[in-house]
DNA sequence: GTATTTTTTGAACATAGTTCATTATCTTTG
DNA sequence: CAAAGATAATGAACTATGTTCAAAAAATAC
């Protein structure tokens, strides 16, 4: 085949690959997992349910993609904790930065974090290494041991701490999208998560 | 109808529908949530389908009632708090409770706390209280402010507090049966969770 | 311009949840 | 006890889903 042929349609095959992710994204943020169907897909974008799976061997290869950009779209936001010089104050960003991000993309986050798809994917293929999550956390344990080195957190444990932050938040957030806040009998609902996010920085004020 | 035929019918209602609720259980306990088809239940227990529709309004509902009775469980759990007087040490207690419970049921616990189908149960009838869900925070919370009265925490909003302290301990069960723990290239995968929880009473250890 | 390769197609299959007219069983009544 | 009436159980049928794959269409090579 021709040189600059097989190039052109390896780029046409990236555009169609990246055309269908679109597609699912639109309808997985307009009608949530369950809605989102390989039919949906192929119509949205005008194309036939066959040439889907040429593109992408099952529907866990998708929902996996569509959390890898996920996490892509996270580790963008986290980029403005390059400005926050003081370590303690980067984690309680990160932490802020994190429910944010999961207060505005619900389903998203459920895919990243809850949902059991991406991660039998990774299961079913060979590789199986969680990269989002790995460098997720390795960027959490990063600042953390930050915070450690400015002598904070003494007698404390780096992976075991920075775990126990992740679980917090990610609880949180878990709670939230997985609509288990209202129907518990708050009185104040709509502000638990920012309260009870205030009460850890309380713990945290002098260690 | 007679009295007593009334009163036995009654009975026998309740048997059935009890038979397609261990049914269920069975299954899903064995093969999980995706696994369990209302036709596997209706083999299972030797009935048809269109009888577990007469029992159960749909899927939703069974699952809704084997998401109760996953709480009616944990809430057995709970009775060994009693022996615990100091309200910090049963706050300690509870909390490994909890986890044990997810560790144990992971299947089950995802079902109580992240599976969406118990809550879009209680949200297509009217009643819509999450009654299991108050009960056990209550609970929580009841622990939390026998602590503050016994003078910890000061400085502290009881509910935030709980909550806050609810998301720790739920958060690291989310990750666990999501099964985000693995792949994340932890140095101890499978004492993360204890360590983690050992790095929470630390930083409690003077409030 | 024809042959070969690549890409796209959509009918067909298996399996779900769900419905409901029909059948079977049980209860009452004369 | 037998017929009528009420209640319970049934499973075929409908819709919708993920998935496969032989065939058609389009692109490329010669």
């Amino acid at each position: 085949m021709d040189m600059r042929t097989a190039e052109r349609k390896a780029k046409e095959k990236e555009n169609l690959r990246a055309l269908i992710l679109q597609g699912a994204k639109r309808l997985f943020l307009e009608k949530g997992i369950e809605q989102t169907t390989i039919r949906g897909i192929a119509e949205e974008i005008n194309y036939s349910v066959g040439t889907v799976y040429v593109y992408f061997k099952d529907k866990n290869a998708i929902l996996h993609a569509l959390h890898s950009q996920g996490f892509s779209d996270l580790g963008g936001r986290f980029q403005v904790l390059l400005n926050v010089r003081n370590p303690m104050e980067r984690l309680h960003t990160m932490g802020r930065v994190y429910l944010q991000f999961a207060a505005e993309n619900p389903d998203m986050y459920n895919l990243m974090l809850n949902v059991k798809a991406p991660i039998e994917f990774l299961n079913t293929i060979h590789s199986e290494e969680w990269n989002e999550g790995k460098a997720t956390f390795a960027a959490l344990k990063a600042t953390v041991k930050d915070c450690m080195d400015a002598g904070h957190f003494k007698g404390h444990q780096l992976e075991p701490l920075a775990f126990m932050f992740w679980s917090l938040v990610h609880g949180m957030c878990s709670l939230m999208v997985g609509q288990r806040i209202k129907g518990v009998n708050l009185e104040n609902p709509n502000y638990i998560v920012e309260q009870a996010y205030g009460e850890l920085l309380k713990l945290m004020e002098n260690l």
